[in-house]
DNA sequence: GTAATACGCTACGGTAGCGTAGCATACTGG
DNA sequence: CCAGTATGCTACGCTACCGTAGCGTATTAC
């Protein structure tokens, strides 16, 4: 029927209902991981009714998935003009800008295990986490087949490298997720490919 | 009193049961992280009956807490006689061998994010996870101070950078966590450090 | 063999959370 | 102003899980 209606919900009583009950389980998650995304906590901190939550979505589980994909980031992809390697370090920026936003950074160990849950991760999108990082493998892949690290460099190694020094840099909450960091992670990232091996 | 009695259990039904509780504990927590440890999971899982379990542990915080110890890898310190850079590869491989080791490998997204579960974490000794690191960390040190990468190299950056890339390679099922790569790691690690900037 | 002890079993009481029903109230769009 | 609709509220029934009590049985050490 109407697209626009799943998108723009004319009566301001529904937004507002679905924003608050959004951005409590959100905190919630954030503080205390899916255990502590609760409809009925869900339902105190947001000032919204139990009942109105459960209007809104259809169980808890598919509360949590929205509130897990609210708590990812969004990383664009790099400006397709870019050469190789500036795409590469731009991609490296957007990640670390955005696992060092809030809620992201907090929500982190837990946007990790989360999925794993058999539990919490029935209604929850088992991919969504990788998608985030799809546009550092691609920037990976373009940089390997350019030179710019070793032609036969194994993406999917090289994808841990990287994601894994970002994570654990955020997960640490004393670690600065500026663009110092990032141009650091991709220049150590970049001379090691060159001289290792 | 006797310091011995709690260290060498001297009836073997108590033994047993502590055993056979433990493994029905570790698997189920492996399987299912933390929330997955009921007591009367573990009770049917192990054949144990819930009292006995009682008997052993305080409550589930407890048993939990020790479930969380037993997924945890040891991690040796290498040989005091190595040179700088020799221990700090022969670290990484063991790091690598015990992150790789189930049930570590499978339980290792729930066990970066247990400790900050505000209910599982509460009889969880919060440096457990970091200690395993520890001699990651003066092996980095060591390598630092006599100059096999930078004097002036931030020894944690330096540890999120192989901590992440061995913990992201281990949650990858598809990754065989071989000496190889343990090498692998040390290596790309070391280049970048004495390239880059 | 015997006393001590660990264990299994059943049955509790209590709590937290899920998801629903029914009805009254407040808001919104026209 | 009015009809439609979203919301709030109370009260449920249901399930899973925690932790305990009491008693009979089996295993162990001596």
């Amino acid at each position: 029927m109407r697209v626009s209606e799943s998108l723009v919900d004319v009566d301001p009583r529904v937004r507002r209902s679905r924003e608050a009950v959004l951005a409590a389980s959100v905190a919630l998650f954030v503080e205390g991981g899916p255990r502590a995304v609760t409809v009925e906590a869900v339902s105190e901190a947001s000032g919204v009714a139990k009942t109105t939550i459960y209007r809104h979505w259809r169980d808890r589980a598919h509360l949590l998935a929205d509130t897990y994909r609210a708590c990812l980031p969004v990383v664009e992809s790099p400006d397709g003009g870019l050469a190789p390697e500036a795409a590469l370090r731009e991609v490296v920026r957007s990640l670390v800008h955005g696992m060092g936003q809030q809620p992201t950074r907090r929500a982190l160990p837990h946007l990790i295990s989360t999925p794993l849950d058999p539990v919490d991760s029935s209604a929850l999108p088992a991919d969504v986490l990788a998608q985030t990082f799809a546009s550092l493998v691609s920037a990976i892949s373009r940089a390997a087949s350019s030179g710019v690290i070793p032609k036969d460099t194994d993406t999917m190694e090289a994808k841990h490298q990287l994601v894994g020094f970002i994570i654990m840099s955020a997960i640490d909450p004393t670690c600065a997720m500026d663009d110092d960091l990032a141009d650091r992670i991709a220049e150590l990232f970049i001379a090691g490919r060159q001289l290792g091996r």
